[in-house]
DNA sequence: CAAATATGAACGAGCGCTCAGTCACACTAC
DNA sequence: GTAGTGTGACTGAGCGCTCGTTCATATTTG
């Protein structure tokens, strides 16, 4: 029974060459994200896929199981491309509270940028089969994660007060919804703030409720 | 051309007694509630919310001319019951800190309660039409308006600090918004914080944000 | 009985997915 | 070299089925 690419994957495919699966998944995945993102997982069909990567539906299915299989490769390059985001910001550690300041303007710019696709994870994961959507919910953890341990750090440098475990895990959970809240009401807020304003904004309150 | 009932929704019916349209499409939407929180609107079929109220399919189509038609209807009770409680809430308006501490604590409660109901607007909200997503929308905007109205109140009084109306707004749109958050992270969250450890944090968190 | 309300069989568009078959290419045998 | 054979990516017509919706008909109401 052939398994998927080099990576995480569980996706069984009929096609042998490990390399060819990554680089089709990767025009799948391509292919797929605009069109759920314009019309949805339910209103895109499986022909539509196909047409828009350039396959037959036939082929589609040598590479995917199911067409929940598709947004879950979707669902995936979105958290790793976030992630990415992230932890590029998070690797200019900064000192002091400016550090704080950084590490948000750069995930708030982050989601700025993945407006429809962190979107699109919001309104899909339900329809993801139950193994797949607890995938899909760790790399939400996981992505809070890195924030309690940025936070974490510089506690421990003193560049913050001291705070409990539970608090700092809250707040890393305001952080990373808090840069959802700008796309998921961006419809609302931009009418009113740019994206400028409402970054300085929020770092204001998030410092502020570390005790300004 | 007959219209819909007394209230102010446009969706047309073949029945002429507007009272038996009230009372049916209540009853429509109490039993589509529980199946759009399960299974999601898109994988509930039509006949399968005409057995859930007791009706035949084309009973159902009586009432309402797409099963569009009932998403809407849904999404308008949820708010109305939401928005019910908040104002509820708002009416005993106490005094100083504790009744922005007391607005809060009402507000989670009733998101707390609501839990599914408010998932599913996230969720599905998408799903609507444009002509009445617009409507959702508003209602959204409504409901943070209360609490933009309730905070401009306790700062004229003098018992919250003076901020401009770009913060204030801002931050009711926080509080709603971290109201919500109980619900779509709740899978992760009650696990480590009852809903009375959520709401006390947060709470100390929003006063602090208010100068603390 | 006339109007209003209710029924559910029937419709047909459209869906996800399959599978018998094609084709380009690589390897072997002579 | 070239004929023979095997492999695996790729094709797309079409299967089986579900779904939202309609409408001829039946039942109830006044």
């Amino acid at each position: 029974m052939p398994t998927a690419t080099a990576s995480k994957t569980d996706i069984e495919t009929q096609v042998k060459n490990p390399e060819l699966v990554a680089r089709r998944r990767r025009q799948i995945v391509d292919a797929a994200v605009p069109l759920f993102i314009e019309k949805g997982f339910h209103k895109t069909t499986t022909r539509q896929i196909a047409a828009a990567t350039g396959f037959s539906i036939g082929l589609l299915y040598e590479y995917v199981r199911s067409k929940e299989d598709v947004l879950y490769l979707v669902c995936e390059a979105i958290h790793q491309e976030v992630e990415r985001g992230v932890n590029d910001a998070l690797q200019r550690h900064e000192r002091g509270r400016e550090a704080l300041a950084a590490m948000i303007r750069e995930y708030f710019t982050v989601c700025h940028r993945m407006n429809d696709h962190i979107l699109l994870i919001y309104q899909e994961t339900q329809s993801l089969p139950p193994h797949w959507r607890k995938r899909v919910l760790e790399n939400e953890v996981r992505l809070t994660g890195l924030f309690v341990n940025a936070l974490a750090r510089l506690i421990a440098h003193g560049d913050l007060p001291k705070l409990t475990e539970q608090s700092i895990e809250l707040i890393a959970h305001n952080i990373t919804v808090l840069g959802h809240m700008w796309t998921f009401r961006r419809w609302f807020l931009a009418r009113h703030y740019s994206i400028e304003d409402y970054i300085s904004l929020q770092t204001g309150f998030i410092l502020g409720l570390l005790g300004g």
